[in-house]
DNA sequence: TCAATAGTGTCTATCAGACAATATCGG
DNA sequence: CCGATATTGTCTGATAGACACTATTGA
């Protein structure tokens, strides 16, 4: 029997077959009202030329962790930092990479809306439409989206991640928009203005926002929010 | 540019740098009103002679998916299938395995309670003291278990999980110790009678149990019961 | 009978939601 | 003024929980 120090010189991970292992992200924002995630071509070999989440191998010498390897892909494709970011789950199986059996940990950030046009790139933005996006995707990304999704769909409902897609300063009607345009159905504003208001999340900024109309409270993060957890879900909204 | 099909044939794995890549399973039970976690003792390096989850790498040729390989660990060491079999999350960093970046992708089980010693061969039933056992356990073993506790005590407030740790015919009593023992405190009958059997989820069996006092009724999960998700939260039993 | 635990009745608190009433803008 | 949307007031319903009361066993 060896020692362990012998053990660790002789120990090359090479020489085992041990499956690939991947990082994909799952990026929302809202873009007029539509739910949107980005995706990019593939430069390589497999599936090259089609559309792909961002996403992709560990790099061993510079992530220092998983949660590294999600925000560095994130920020490699859209150079910012997200608000919100999150492990959904872990998909392994042989048949998602034609490479071999292949593990890829999914991701899912929340970026603040735009109604601005940037179309960088090689990126693309692509509309949610039913449980994914219309496009095919490489792999299996059209499923893993479904499960970010799922989650997000599910995770609204109790806490306040609905703010996270929102540019800094918004209304509460803002808020519905969120949830109708990620669950095609919204709480009723009552519901929603007693859950937001009640807690210490959001300060007014004093601002409203004009239209022909009573004017709407413009509110604000505050600086010291974190994701809030409320103890009941909604009732409108629920899946059955 | 080479083509994908000459790509692929060239393709090998062990030509790249790829982190390890495993599953852990943390699979409790209760024993004597005490929540306790399988271990056992490990065979190989690194940390030989330790104890540590059971767990290990994926069988590339053997296992369909990742909860096939956990299914597996935990058919292994308990020769059992667990009625509750959920995946937590994934680790993965350069610290946590001497042999270089590693990932393992976390599970937890349930099996149902049991007052029977059995201490089979090599494995442990160790006891959760704080947010994880006292022994000392290979790799980041006791933080994996953290992280799968602290899932569990939060679903355990808004699902109908606590049945799974109880044998087939259970009082209403017992669900209220399943709750002491995994949170330390434990909702008012009141409200878990309420929530357990508004749901069409248990079935009396019309046996009681009996003692010096009132008998209890012996209530039993339904077939075609699934985990079910209440929509509240408990108040006595959220942590702050 | 008593001690002990099971189970019920009833009232309160919290919060989602229905719905009506009121407020404030542009035009 | 009117139409539109924001905001508030108030009542209802669901359900957790407090608490007192009743039920049923063994000793």
């Amino acid at each position: 029997m060896i020692s362990e120090e012998e053990y660790l010189q002789q120990y090359n991970i090479n020489h085992y077959t041990t499956p690939l292992c991947s990082v994909d992200v799952v990026i929302f924002r809202l873009h007029n009202q539509q739910l949107q995630v980005l995706t990019c071509a593939r430069k390589q070999h497999p599936h090259i030329g089609q559309l792909g989440l961002p996403g992709g191998f560990i790099d061993i010498d510079q992530d220092k962790d998983l949660d590294a390897t999600a925000h560095r892909k994130l920020h490699e494709k859209t150079g910012m930092r997200a608000p919100y970011l999150e492990q959904v789950g872990t998909v392994g199986n042989p048949q998602r990479d034609p490479r071999g059996w292949s593990v890829t940990v999914i991701y899912y950030a929340l970026l603040p809306g735009t109604d601005i046009q940037q179309q960088t790139e090689d990126v693309r933005w692509c509309n949610i439409i039913g449980d994914s996006v219309t496009e095919q995707l490489a792999f299996d990304h059209n499923h893993l989206i479904s499960q970010a999704l799922e989650r997000l769909r599910n995770k609204i409902q109790y806490t306040s991640l609905p703010v996270y897609l929102l540019p800094e300063e918004f209304t509460l009607a803002d808020i519905r928009d969120v949830f109708a345009a990620i669950l095609k159905k919204a709480p009723p504003m009552r519901s929603i203005r007693n859950r937001f208001l009640h807690e210490d999340l959001l300060e007014d900024t004093g601002k409203k926002r004009y239209g022909s109309n009573r004017p709407a409270a413009l509110y604000r993060l505050k600086k010291t929010a974190k994701a809030h957890f409320y103890n009941r879900l909604y009732h409108t909204t629920q899946q059955e």
